[in-house]
DNA sequence: TTTCTTTACGTTACCGGTAAACCAACAACA
DNA sequence: TGTTGTTGGTTTACCGGTAACGTAAAGAAA
């Protein structure tokens, strides 16, 4: 009776239970219209078969049954992409959807590598993050005719649809939050500047509000590699030691932004008074240093939550918008 | 003749070019035996023509063809987790295959509903995190008969395969380190204590160590929060309020020994003179404090890329251990 | 009584690949 | 001259579901 062997599938249930294939089928997907007593029969063999969907076949067959969502972010280190990760998974699982993931290391070439290989398994949707893509990677998602979020970076003229805030925007905020506490020679420590396009963002949304004050930027520092607690503190080491003369660093992010405040620590550099420190992203260790750092804290569970209802209205054809502003927040913090 | 519509088959290349759709799918995934001539014809109408592979029919048409990895860990916004994760990423979508991530909350049986849905995608293997999981989950895969790969938590008897350390030994070669270093009375600040069994091993681990020193652990707090900053802080709050003679603390991980740290530094306790405090871990931020974290470093990427490496070995069909074991690093640090 | 509905299921065809087996033409060999 | 290989393909059957449509039987309506 116990014909296991892990590989029962509809037609030996079918078979056991003495109905057709279909009835099966539709039986164990829940469509209504059939007797108690065939719904019972039919979930008990199942059970005791130790029946596994096959939901290969099923989206196979039907390319309506794909419960796939490739996600894709720059940096699967990041803390705050963790966060997001976190948000879209919690939001699909619980829905019925499985998420495929990648990164690209900030870089459009590699993400439209990813997108093939995603787009191969025809899945439900998908998450990018970022707003620069390449024109393959726009093609691909395009002609697939899928859902499409991009998230992170928000755009007005988005694919299909996005989730985010403008990183413009943040670094305008601290520019402006700066001036008026009275800084007046402010620098950047950076990472990764060719490719992390988002960065960019937010140092030249920070250099034009800057420069709108007649206080331009004075100096930056830019950094050649990932945007840790290390490249913050000797970025800031190689900034002060061509500008001694600064009275406030916005940094990149907040990894960097403590490496920067360590710095300060190790050769008595008094923060605030002698400097102000500024970071971004809000990652949590930042608000239980000695000073709370200044920094905006950006919504990442939000976002990924967000993206991921988006999708799913989408693809059950509710009327959803194209593009949602999940807003950031400036903390004043005591570093600034 | 651009005929796009960004659905064609093999059968619509088989057409143009003359050849049946076999010799198709033969050329593109590039089997030997066929001319110059053809194999070129071919591969410039896929391209011309837009094709991008079906790979839920050739998975189902196949079952061998399966890129699919899942990957369980116990919480996305793990920053050690986060490492594993790119670890793995990077080694398996280097050889083409496709990572489908969950998340467990450190809970066996969400980590079953988790392999339920992704056994079902008939993935090419399987990598869980610890060793602690449901008998359901067990058969799951047992009747799967697909590579397996516990990670993380060292396992002699693996389901299939295990990459990881002794969270025991980790917890017992602290203790002992804070024994040769003079420590005392020693206590513990933790978190989640009910589900994560590894947190718990460490603790046996060092508690253990100590009652064989003769020292035995005098007290511990665990939190039923996640295991980040301020839990830390409020958790050696409380330990200390109860306990004040304590010379030492052995935290569950960098996260909550940084906010004792904080908690430390606001209440003018010197570390490590009145104070020793230790984590777990290795999180980048704790080698930047002011005093370098007293910790053990987890090679997180190492892990996930062995796991990996493990699991594609075994579906070539190459031998390989069942059993890795990735050592830990006791860090000294300037604060235990 | 006849016709119409509804309920509860069954039949058929097909999704797009791949494994396995088969085949035609030609060259080489003995 | 017949046999054997090699090259370069083709044919067939099938993977396990699902959509679309068909239908028998029972009850309701006319």
């Amino acid at each position: 009776m116990t014909e296991r062997k892990g590989k029962a599938n509809l037609e030996d249930i079918a078979r056991v239970t003495g109905v057709s294939k279909m009835t099966v089928s539709r039986v164990l997907r829940g469509v209504s219209g059939f007797s108690d007593d065939t719904r019972l029969r039919v979930t008990q063999a199942a059970v005791k078969m130790g029946y596994v969907p096959n939901r290969i076949a099923a989206a196979f067959s039907s390319d309506q049954a794909s419960t796939l969502v490739g996600m894709c972010v720059p940096r699967l280190t990041s803390g705050l992409f963790g966060h997001v990760l976190d948000g879209v998974d919690r939001a699909l699982s619980r829905l019925g959807y499985q998420v495929m993931i990648g990164s690209n290391n900030h870089d459009p070439e590699e993400e439209e590598a990813w997108v093939r290989q995603v787009v191969s398994w025809r899945p439900a949707g998908v998450i990018l993050s970022g707003r620069t893509h390449t024109p393959g990677t726009v093609d691909l998602l395009r002609q697939a005719g899928m859902p499409v979020v991009e998230i992170w970076d928000l755009t007005t003229s988005p694919i299909d649809m996005s989730v985010g805030f403008s990183h413009y925007d943040c670094g305008s905020e601290i520019g402006q939050f700066l001036i008026r506490k009275g800084r007046r020679r402010a620098g950047y420590v950076g990472a990764l500047s060719r490719s992390d396009v988002m960065g960019q963002a937010r140092l030249q949304g920070f250099a034009d509000a800057l420069m709108r004050s007649g206080t331009p930027l004075v100096d930056r520092e830019v950094l050649h590699d990932s945007p840790g607690f290390y490249p913050g503190y000797y970025g800031l080491e190689t900034l002060l030691a061509r500008r001694p003369d600064l009275d406030v660093v916005y940094f990149h992010n907040d990894e960097m932004a403590i490496g920067g405040l360590a710095y300060c620590q190790s050769r008595g550099i008094r923060v605030p008074e002698d400097l102000g420190i500024v970071g971004w992203g809000g990652m949590e260790a930042a608000s239980v240093l000695p000073r709370r750092l200044t920094t905006t804290i950006v919504p990442t569970t939000t976002i990924g939550k967000v993206a991921a209802e988006a999708l799913v209205a989408r693809l059950r054809g509710e009327a959803g918008q194209d593009v949602t502003v999940v807003p950031t927040r400036l903390v004043p913090g005591e570093t600034g």
